[in-house]
DNA sequence: ACAAAAGTGTTTTTCTTACACCCATGA
DNA sequence: TCATGGGTGTAAGAAAAACACTTTTGT
């Protein structure tokens, strides 16, 4: 360990990887830059961490900035270094991946950053280093969607078990079974049937679910592990 | 996303938690400080980031600087950068968990730093937040562990069976059923045995085993998967 | 009545778990 | 011969996978 450097300061970016689902596919909010260099071209949202702001707070604003959504759910997934990767001035970017309400964020979206969603499977060039970003978020965000029940940040409050399916189906990008889906779907009581149903799907009617997260707290602390592998 | 501002530079470090496997114990390398702030208490190794390189580089070089072993088996695990953590300045660190081979790390340990190895669960009251990272980057070495071949990386060359139980357990901290282990590993065609025993440890004596990268490498292509779950 | 989504049940197979058991050998 | 670590085998049960089947209802 050696003494505090007077120089070698670095910038230090937060970048964000904004997930959203609509259609049965994972979206992601992109932005074109209209600064140089690369004016035109896609990105992923970031900013530069600010002196006074933590690192979850940093990713919270640069989401607030362009979705207006506060509070979302976010999980810092890798910290990107490389000597070359920003070609204007050495930058360490800090990944997050946001998880938004698709339809919310748009919404409110700002308009000042040009912003678009991108299907996951269809994505444009991206500047930088940011297609590798994407595509370690995308496996952070699996290996989290088995052990903890995230995706429902995705839906809206309220879902059926076709929605939540196809969900984990767009996150996967493999089919699932839906009798075995929710077999295992059924077992977890932090799952509540409402009594309202969804005909936009079908005559019969699916019956709309919600998450407790309250419940889903106290099934933690007694053990019992979300799992959900595909 | 803003323009490059002027000021905002801000101090980055990377900080290294260093695992070693010994008497069937998981130990932590550590350092007394030689300077203030907290002079003479314990801490992790660190150390900043230069302008002109990786972080990965950065960590094999904090590695290197106190253990002398280049090249060790290294994983980014968390950046952790909350306002106050550094007592002196706004730093952020990058952290990043080693395995080392601490017979070898001993032998060439700098004297510099005061450098000591401790049992995990003997830790003694550690600066800043390290204690905190320590706690994320076993819970990221316990999943590594799971999913990937990493423990090999804490032992000889050579190891036996029951060591790399013993290994096991200590990463986990509970019992593992002996059949069950062995029925796994024996399964798992890149790991070898030689053609050696070990009779330090009983008079029938028990095979050395080594681990094959190759052949987990083509293991791994072919979806084959490691897996140990306690 | 039939198409189509919603939802349930059942059979087969595979994997875990727990534990009993044999082996080799120096003292 | 017996204590000890090394190592194998197996039966019971749980869980995953595959898939057939029923339900509902607008057209």
């Amino acid at each position: 360990m050696q003494n505090y450097p007077a120089q070698d300061r670095l910038l230090l970016a937060v970048d964000c990887i904004i997930f959203g689902f609509q259609e049965d596919q994972l979206n992601l909010l992109l932005i074109r830059r209209d600064f140089e260099p690369h004016r035109g071209e896609w990105s992923l949202m970031g900013g530069f961490l600010r002196r006074a702001e933590n690192l979850d707070a940093g990713a919270q604003r640069v989401v607030k900035d362009l979705t207006g959504l506060q509070d979302v759910y976010l999980e810092q997934f890798h910290t990107f270094g490389k000597v070359g990767r920003d070609s204007v001035e050495r930058t360490i970017s800090v990944g997050y991946y946001a998880l938004v309400n698709q339809k919310r964020a748009t919404a409110q979206l700002s308009e000042r950053y040009a912003a678009r969603w991108t299907p996951l499977t269809e994505l444009p060039p991206l500047i930088f280093d940011h297609q590798e970003m994407v595509d370690a978020a995308l496996a952070a965000l699996r290996y989290r969607a088995t052990h903890e029940p995230v995706g429902f940040e995705l839906l809206p409050e309220k879902f059926t078990l076709t929605q939540l399916q196809r969900l984990y189906e767009a996150i996967f990008d493999q089919p699932i079974d839906a009798g075995n889906f929710r077999r295992r779907l059924r077992k977890m009581d932090y799952l509540e049937q409402t009594d309202e149903k969804d005909f936009s799907e079908s005559r019969r009617g699916a019956w709309y679910y919600q998450f407790l997260p309250d419940q889903y707290a106290d099934a933690r602390r007694n053990g019992i592990p979300f799992l959900l592998k595909p």
